[in-house]
DNA sequence: TCGCGGGCCTAG
DNA sequence: TTAGCTAGGCCCGCGA
């Protein structure tokens, strides 16, 4: 039989561990797969006999089963010979944890390693199968299922590998519960009932794509509701229909920060006050539990995978607040239903209409989150993460880079007869961050700020993965300064020595290689795929592959790794800032110049002499951040070249012709890349700009405006200032309009200045802003505008808001401190608090725009004109006053010269 | 008035 | 933010 792996764990059976997998087979049945016969193991380095240590350690510890001595490398550094260690073989994995604390304090021994990978990940990677992998079995005994919660349960010792692309069909299951809080506060377990459970499910279960239980008798509602007349039996049957339909994936909004916890303890309560709720959900028949770790709730489900899609969306999807609400609204385009809390009771106790929209509304909680599931296709990133780094699915879903890397790494150091280090105590990893200090990061060059024309973006291809590869750096091949003779190692501006490949080839390069080169592969099967299923998930696989690829670098430097090396960290940027710096004097002193002949780009030495229609082109390092220059393209007199002269053919022509160079003077896999074409980019201040991009996309170009690091993209400032400084950035990037932006500018203004909150309420949506509640109150320094709201609300309601939510705030009119000034916009709307115009015109709307427009010479005074006191007609004037050359650039189309400097618009002819 | 630290969020 | 990394802009409040 073939399935496809989604969990796995052991249990124990006659003191022997039997590994247990979990999984869904190609013909779509639930699986349970029982391997005996796997012991749990590690190792330890010792000084002095290591028979005799092993003998004594065999005698002292109960749990050991036998010991072997054996040629391993130690985890970190270039090593000529192995070293001869011990290792220890254990009964019961639980055995290992019990006694590695005294082995390692026996006489003798320097280091223990190993001892603390879990049992069924040690399984999995020793046997070589894979998170989400396809495994087959063969000679298989079926077994009584017995607790196991699957439709089929076998044991064999007969499971192999197997390769295929597609995935198995998985069964989803959403849920979300309604709570009966006691006077519209926040409902507590210990207190409020569980009035209500409602599911979605994908495939529907029995005819049902929704389902709701309800605590009480409802009349007129439709088949997909069950009525339950006690809380008890309302909880006993939730969780008979999660076993009766046996999802994989068990997902939710939030259901691990409230729906899960509050289940939970609600059964403990009831059950100790005489209930019987049956809650066995896992596919071993656990019953539902959750641990609180600081900060967080660990949920776990033997043989499901648990998906809050919460934290998901929050990493994936940058948006000003992460309500189910406003999530629906900006992802999926649908709109949630609610009940206030404060109408719930009024809602619950109804006997006709508003019952049944209540009931609806919960319905419609458990639509939306498994619609983001599914159709934002948040799993789909974890299934490719999982059968690429081997990793379990759950450890992917709610584990970091970390589990990844070192589970890659575990598996390769195993193969190469080298051991892993344990995970780094408080103290040493304390140590590591005081030593972090050290590390230097990227560079990122000085812009020539202002406007410019036909600027060619180039970047190198995953900068730090092909410089760990180029250089052989690694933790297997690091080595002391100086240690070895000059010939034989590679040596980073920042003094780190590295052997060179020939005397050992570094597991990370070879890891990122056979990454790297699988990523080729996997884009190149994408092009070929017909199927479009399939082309998704070779998309995702690619996607997987780039997330790993640049994951090595910043593991390297991270205090809280098994292995870590400040010295690789900081060769992989210093040679970095070495090659961007070498990059733009290639580009701007080597090169120089381009030619342009015929639809071909040439080098200067590459032609015998100039001929009459060969396009000179002068090329400058603009910007550049990292791993990215900005390639500036001006004519023979170092100007801008004039309209339609220069096209983005040309710009392909000599991008392509730049990179081939530079890339020619790497050391493999390095390599520069032309990315795009702008036809116009406004350069700000370091990673703050603004470009009219063209990219390349099949034999076309395709356009858009690109902002980074401006307050468009920024989510701490309002919806106002990104709108008004979205539509001046277009005005002047795709049509040289100083006049209208600055128009533009005063309406906004003047609207503002105006406002009015009945008549207006859109206006005033968009004048709140959102800050991020990071952490305890206590532990703020200075007062914040968002802990100054947060304060109000726990003040009014009694429950604050929690730590990791954005809050909303807008400013309001008064005196005093702009942070104490900060409210809720639900208390403004509801109570008609007047905002502070003011402060938004001259601290949210002019200083953005100011940055921009001043490039060409338009101030403050310009922009914050008072229409209502000057007259509609006062513009041109005041225009005229302040910039003359602006003006007339504007007005003339006047091809200009380098004669005026001050103002960069008179480098241009923007109606041309 | 200016410089600095805290805070936030982004680029890469 | 609920365990990859550094660089860096800008706002606010505070104190010299």
């Amino acid at each position: 039989m073939n399935f496809q792996i989604l969990d796995a764990d052991y249990f124990r059976e006659d003191n022997q561990p039997i590994i247990r997998i979990f999984g869904r087979s190609e013909d779509g049945e639930s699986v349970c797969c029982l391997v005996p016969g796997f012991e749990p193991y590690f190792y330890l380095s010792a000084s002095g006999d290591l028979q005799k240590l092993g003998e004594e350690i065999m005698e002292r510890f109960e749990g050991v089963k036998t010991f072997e001595i054996v040629e391993r490398f130690e985890p970190i550094g270039y090593q000529e010979t192995k070293k001869h260690m011990l290792k220890i073989t254990t009964y019961d994995p639980g055995n290992v944890p019990e006694i590695r604390d005294d082995v390692a304090s026996m006489l003798g021994v320097n280091a223990i390693y190993e001892t603390d990978i879990l049992f069924r990940n040690r399984f999995l990677i020793d046997k070589g199968f894979k998170g989400m992998g396809w495994v087959s079995t063969e000679m298989e005994e079926p077994v009584p299922n017995g607790k196991i919660l699957c439709e089929r349960t076998i044991r064999t010792s007969h499971i192999s590998e197997v390769q295929k692309i597609a995935n198995s069909s998985l069964k989803y299951m959403a849920f979300d519960i309604e709570c009966l809080p006691h006077d519209g506060g926040m409902p507590t377990p210990d207190v409020s009932p569980v009035i209500m459970v409602s599911f979605a499910f994908e495939p529907a279960y029995k005819g049902h794509k929704t389902l709701v239980l309800v605590m009480k008798e409802v009349e007129g509602v439709d088949e997909d509701v069950e009525m339950l007349p006690e809380e008890s039996d309302l909880l006993d049957r939730f969780f008979e229909i999660i076993r009766d339909y046996d999802p994989d994936v068990i997902t939710g909004y939030n259901i691990n920060g409230f729906d899960v916890p509050y289940i939970t303890d609600r059964v403990k309560l009831l059950n100790e006050s005489g209930s019987n709720i049956n809650s066995a959900v896992g596919r071993d028949s656990r019953v539902l539990n959750y641990r609180k770790v600081i900060n967080r709730t660990i949920v776990s489900i033997t043989g499901r995978v648990v998906v809050d899609s919460l934290p998901l969306i929050r990493q994936q999807f940058s948006l000003k607040r992460y309500t189910l609400r406003n999530v629906s609204k900006e992802l999926l385009n649908m709109e949630k239903l609610d009940v206030d809390a404060a109408d719930m009771e009024e809602h619950w106790n109804d006997s006709g209409e508003k019952i049944r929209k209540f009931i609806d509304y919960s319905r419609r909680d458990s639509e939306l989150a498994l619609d983001l599931l599914l159709n934002l296709k948040l799993l789909d990133k974890y299934i490719a993460l999982s059968r690429v780094s081997g990793v379990l699915l759950q450890d992917t879903v709610s584990g970091g880079q970390t589990n990844m890397v070192e589970h890659i790494l575990l598996t390769e150091f195993g193969k190469q007869g080298r051991v892993m280090s344990t995970k780094p105590d408080e103290e040493t990893s304390a140590f590591r961050r005081k030593q972090n200090e050290e590390l230097k990061g990227g560079a990122v060059l000085e812009p020539e700020k202002g406007l410019h024309k036909n600027v060619i973006v180039l970047d190198y291809k995953s900068l730090y993965p092909t410089i760990m590869m180029a250089h052989n750096l690694c933790y297997t091949t690091v080595v002391p300064p100086g240690k070895y003779p000059k010939d034989k190692v590679i040596r980073s501006p920042s003094k780190g020595e590295f052997v060179k490949p020939e005397m050992f080839k570094g597991i990370v390069p070879s890891v990122l290689e056979a990454l790297l080169d699988k990523r080729v592969e996997t884009k190149k099967l994408m092009k070929q795929a017909s199927d479009e299923g399939e082309s998704q998930v070779l998309d995702a696989t690619q996607l997987a592959l780039k997330i790993l690829l640049n994951s090595f670098y910043g593991y390297s430097g991270y205090a809280r790794a098994r292995l870590y090396s400040l010295q690789m960290a900081n060769s992989v940027t210093s040679i970095g800032r070495g090659n961007i710096a070498r990059t733009e004097d290639i580009v701007c002193n080597r090169i120089g110049k381009v030619i342009i002949r015929d639809n071909e780009a040439y080098l200067l030495d590459e032609i015998d002499e100039l001929r009459d229609n060969d396009k000179i082109v002068k090329l400058s390092v603009a910007y550049g951040d990292t791993d990215s220059v900005f390639v500036h393209c001006k004519n023979e007199q170092d100007l801008e070249f004039e309209e339609g002269v220069f096209s983005l053919d040309d710009s392909a022509l000599v991008g392509k012709k730049v990179a081939s160079i530079v890339t020619a003077s790497l050391p493999d896999p390095m390599e520069l890349e032309f990315e795009a074409a702008a036809k116009r980019i406004l350069l700000i201040a370091k990673k703050r700009y603004a470009q009219w991009i063209f990219e390349p996309t099949n034999g076309g170009w395709t356009d858009s405006i690109k902002v980074k690091g401006l307050e468009t993209v920024r989510r701490d400032w309002c919806e106002l200032t990104s709108k008004m400084l979205n539509r001046v950035l277009e005005l002047v990037l795709k049509e040289g309009d100083i006049e209208g932006s600055v128009e533009h500018v005063r309406d906004l203004v003047d609207r503002v200045r105006n406002l009015d909150v009945k008549k207006d309420a859109n206006l005033f949506e968009d004048l709140v802003l959102t800050k991020n509640f990071s952490k305890s109150p206590s532990s703020y320094k200075n007062k914040q505008p968002h802990l100054t709201v947060v304060e109000n609300i726990q003040r009014r309601t009694g429950v604050r808001p929690s730590i990791g939510e954005r809050i909303p705030f807008v400013i309001i009119a008064g005196k005093g401190l702009f942070v104490d000034r900060a409210e809720d916009p639900d208390y403004v709307r509801e109570n008609n608090v007047p905002l502070d115009v003011d402060y938004y015109i001259q601290k949210q709307m002019l200083p953005p725009v100011e940055r921009i427009l001043s490039v060409f010479g338009v101030d403050m005074a310009t922009l914050n004109h008072d229409s209502k006191q000057k007259g509609l007609f006062d513009f041109d004037s005041s225009v005229e006053d302040n910039t003359p050359a602006l003006k007339k650039v504007i007005r003339t189309k006047e091809v200009s010269t380098n004669e005026d400097q001050k103002t960069q618009s008179s480098l241009f002819d923007f109606y041309s």
